[in-house]
DNA sequence: AATGAATGAGCCTTCATTCAT
DNA sequence: CATGAATGAAGGCTCATTCAT
């Protein structure tokens, strides 16, 4: 297992980062003490601060590395895809619903900012522009009605977040259904 | 200004939830220390603890009390409203988000705790309760198409809050044309 | 009952000093707060302060107006008392712990004290000039042996002393019968 | 000064206690602050709790890794001691004397303690066996003469202890000889 | 005479952070 | 690279004391 000096620190910081965000989403960022992320990765605070700047750095980090927004950013339908409207935007919507799940302390360390930090908008815009841009395209091809593409983006959006963040997953069939009922 | 020793008791009590409201709003309850909350109270922190006993006590003070449970209760259409079910239901949702409005620093509360207070799952399971129990009511009355009322409900709950929590509010009669197009 | 408006002052007085005494001699000085004393009381903090100025008044007030130095100063055996001497020594000890026995609460008062406070020093010397002028007297008669009657003093004092104070009196006849065998 | 961290760690942690013996001593426990014992040693508030859990746990190590039981234990007088019952009647108590002398902060702090801490009646009844087994077995050697040898040993060790804590330590040879004139 | 609202100082304790080893 | 002793800045809370009513 020898492992070099690089790859050891690379090692010993991912390490940090994910007892970071384990202790934080357990937690709340300002119920965990630097000491509590120490002991879950097994050593002592002050080696933190040579992988990190401060607490907030950490949090910061997590926030930009571990952040969902490049592997949502990488869902996308493929364009001139042949299945029906509402097959895609299911599979869009299970893909979403499926990352919220992988990161599940994010969204609580999202959620749980006393302000909504940063990332949690550009997150939401970037949901909003891949379904709406998804919905715009296939009532253009005239598969799908006319509608308030970008209200019904940011209606599936919300509701497929903020009920599995409730613990409470909604049925995406069943949503894209009652959106559109009979089409697609 | 004459005011008797009970009636200032009673007032001091008022304003300092108040300030504690606003204070735990902006920097999370975490975030803001007592003397937050005296400060934007202008009294000392020690005389908090004449009305409450612990900051903790603070917070649930404001979940029980200021807590808009009651207040959404109240929310109700008119059984045999004879409008058309769009515009009840869009009336309907709009008073919902007037609440929302209206407790805009209870709602941060509500979402910065970590998870553990209860309030909020009540809040949801009562909003899911009141909207959905009128769909149900306009469907059996023939009036709207036979759908998934809960699924529905649920969508139509989330989709308002979360865009109001995020400062972002939705156009309501547009998310309720986008479900119901050319009904009721 | 109607009593004069000095009388009452007189009596509010005394019971609040009761209450101080009380609660001082339970919970220690400085582990009783000022509310304590009030409740003891039965008034608000804010009335012991027409009374006294401050806690520590209390603590002085109660040291010089319900110390046992006067009641020690009036314990004296007859001059020429007929008895012997062993007899009046022991009636001499017995009326001094009676008096340790009357005033517990204040006993813990002197030795709580953080430094010892000034009336417990007045109180030692006056007990050694009592003890040790009647030894002196009495071997001056040439009722006792001649022996070091300050030291004996001391011991005396000291023994009945401590002794009560740690729950464990000691039989005055046998003290006296250990020093002074076959005298008197 | 080259002291490695286990040793450094050793002796900061008498260095407290130290610290904290004489600040409690001198202003008693209550009476003292954490601030105090801090600066008395010359290191911040925060660096006691790495050493100990609170305030009291301080209090509570000082009694029970600096009590002189062990030490007052140590304290007997040789089986068959061919010297003279007095002669070592009296270097017993001189050495329990320069105890006291030794632990005169420890002292202080038996006694300003309400009444609570066992550890003072613990080494009362030492004192009390120690002295009395030594008196017993001269009596039964004919060296002394028969007399009540408990309430011999209360008094020698009462008057000693009492006399040592007020400042104005007794004569011992003149107790001795008080006690047990021409004999021994 | 008595109350109790209000203050200000300070206490015990925690914790992010630094740094010599 | 890693430790852990040490710091400094609060933080929540208590309490003796004051004063308008």
């Amino acid at each position: 297992m020898a492992r070099t000096r690089s790859e050891q620190a690379v090692w010993r910081r991912e390490q940090l980062l994910n007892a970071a965000l384990t202790v934080f989403a357990d937690k709340g960022v300002d119920g965990a003490t630097v000491k509590d992320v120490a002991q879950a990765a097994g050593v002592t605070p002050g080696l933190l601060y040579r992988y990190f700047d401060s607490k907030e750095a950490m949090v910061e980090t997590l926030l930009s590395e571990r952040g969902f927004l490049p592997r949502l950013r990488e869902l996308r339908a493929e364009p001139n895809d042949p299945r029906p409207a509402t097959e895609v935007l299911t599979e869009l919507l299970e893909s979403f619903d499926r990352l919220l799940v992988d990161h599940a302390e994010l969204m609580a360390l999202f959620f749980s900012a006393g302000q909504a930090r940063a990332p949690l908008a550009a997150l939401v815009s970037e949901g909003h522009r891949l379904i709406g841009g998804f919905l715009a395209e296939r009532v253009d091809a005239g598969e799908l009605r006319a509608h308030d593409t970008a209200t019904a983006a940011r209606t599936l959006f919300a509701t497929v977040a903020v009920n599995r963040r409730l613990g409470t997953p909604i049925d995406i069939a069943a949503l894209v259904g009652l959106l559109f009922p009979g089409e697609g």
